[in-house]
DNA sequence: CTGAAAGCGCTTACAG
DNA sequence: CTGAAAGCGCTTACAG
């Protein structure tokens, strides 16, 4: 089924059957009448590739997401975040494609590959992994493309970004533990930089000889480990910052496990507020990432780059919140 | 960039260049060679839209899932499963396209459009909503499709099919609560047919005397919130099925926010094994649904239809297991 | 308001 | 082993 079978059953030339199609005023009103009759009757669509061909344009947004050696476990706020973006991308008629990106390796292909083979019109990068050399591989190709939540660094002036504040939101935790009375603090951090940004945060808040315990990984298991083994040692303090909330559901189940009450003995406070930081009891006090917000952002600037609408680099900074729960 | 203007620096036609490109034996190893070395050198990638066009493949495949009116939330386990089946998919060299359907208004669009448009190679339809008509309207187009969990009626002996056994699911529920000694046995479900199912299954095992608690959707709020209100009325049971994991969880929290205790008081089976039913306190015993087996098969049954292999409609059961925890 | 021509960037089929 | 022709299904640009 194509536009010419229907201009051969209307009567007319593939041309006018193209323009009734795409609400060209250059029909006359009935052409159009008819020839929307018989595309629906037959339930016609159009060939997306075709009309990429032609156009340039797929109506679809790539959304690339940090994975295999960055990140075994998809992250569950990056999950939730892509769910949010996908509906916000859905609204406004384009489908997406997503994928993962390594930038570990250096092998910029994953991060460039859905544009330049034009499978997308353009491109959303989530997180924190995203490198200088990666984004300059991009811009190289393309405008179309923003970063989401990637670092604040300088050479990220030469890209948009939608940021979350990440150091603020370790100044936040460290507030949070200050305000409940805890004084002496630690901290337990994945080895990944956005981890050192929240740290950073958190010192320049409270001081900077605060203990740090190194979680192996980003996985539930480590924090619970973690908490399980050096429960005796975690006791000496009174209040703690881990990175993130699947780590700190893994290191308060790890101490609720081995007798040790939160937040009587030890308070915790996370980042992120994933849905399960509600639900865990004691439910989680935790740094809010505002990733609806963000997803709106996110398709909304995406969609005036598509449409060539103000394609200078610009930054959008969001700020995290604290959500007081019973855990500090 | 193009293999016109890559065969210009060659020195060839852009027919061998695509030869070389496509590993054709059809070109001189020195040819190849030369070709290979100036598309890297310009960083060529092939127009998807353009290869797309001419062969009438593109290289992705779409997911669908359950959504808007059919599910107000994405559920946790669907979005685990999509994880898993992209994972898939991309071992084998194809890019996902995730969209969501909803089969609530009649209206199959949703269904059929990226393989009409030509978007993809093949579709995954992901959820117990598909409905017969929505899988004839989509054999109407292609017979590259298949149902990941849909429900097993006698019109799914039309299409292939990979299933989770959900009755015999419900019925390991039953078996469960029994073999932990609990006599006096309530079920709370989610209004959709999947749970009916579920129900089906329990009652085969234990006796249709059993009494019903409605939830009114699928959050662990609705959960959460019937536990809390009608907490008194739960204690005449000493065990509870409830339909889904998020369910089950709420249901567990309201219940140990009034005071009652699980599982001395009420034992709790789950179903669907999502990650956070091992982090609960207490730990959720649940109905372990396979995903990462029905997301590699899922994969390999697409990829077979997309190669033309073996096209006759097949189905394949996974069943489920019990996860022991300590809820029950 | 309508249509014939040319082109988007590939591949298939055929001729050499 | 190589290349010119034709075509995939659209749209853009131009002529009427």
């Amino acid at each position: 089924m194509n536009i010419r079978r229907i201009a051969k059953l209307v009567g007319t030339s593939h041309m006018t059957v193209s323009r009734a199609l795409n609400n060209s005023p250059l029909v006359a009103e009935e052409t159009r009448k008819r020839v929307l009759e018989v595309a629906e009757s037959l339930g016609y669509q159009i060939n997306a590739g075709a009309r990429g061909l032609a156009t340039g344009l797929t109506t679809t947004i790539g959304i690339l997401y940090p994975y295999h050696r960055l990140r075994e476990v998809e992250s569950w706020y990056t999950s939730q975040l892509m769910h949010d973006i996908r509906s916000a991308l859905w609204k406004h008629g384009f489908d997406s494609m997503i994928a993962g990106y390594d930038t570990a390796d250096h092998n910029l292909s994953d991060i460039t590959r859905l544009m330049a083979q034009k499978k997308v019109d353009g491109l959303i990068v989530i997180g924190y992994e995203v490198t200088a050399e990666a984004l300059e591989a991009l811009a190289s190709i393309t405008h179309r493309y923003i970063a989401v939540n990637p670092p604040r660094m300088p050479w990220m002036n030469a890209h948009t970004g939608l940021f979350i504040d990440q150091e603020l939101g370790g100044a936040l935790a460290a507030q949070t533990l200050r305000s409940a009375g805890r004084i002496r603090v630690a901290v337990a951090l994945e080895p990944t930089p956005q981890f050192e940004t929240r740290h950073t945060g958190f010192i320049r808040e409270i001081g900077d000889d605060v203990p740090v315990f190194h979680l192996p990984d980003g996985t539930y298991r480590a924090a619970y480990d973690l908490a399980v083994e050096r429960g005796t040692e975690l006791t000496r303090f009174d209040g703690l910052f881990v990175g993130s909330d699947i780590s700190a559901l893994g290191v308060m189940n790890g101490l609720l496990d081995r007798g040790i009450r939160v937040p009587e003995e030890i308070a915790i406070v996370g980042f992120d507020d994933i849905e399960w930081a509600r639900y865990a009891r004691p439910a989680l006090t935790t740094v809010h990432q505002p990733r609806r917000e963000v997803a709106a952002a996110a398709a909304e600037r995406i969609m005036a780059l598509v449409q060539d609408a103000g394609d200078d680099p610009m930054s959008t900074v969001f700020q995290p919140r604290v959500i007081a729960r019973e855990s500090c």
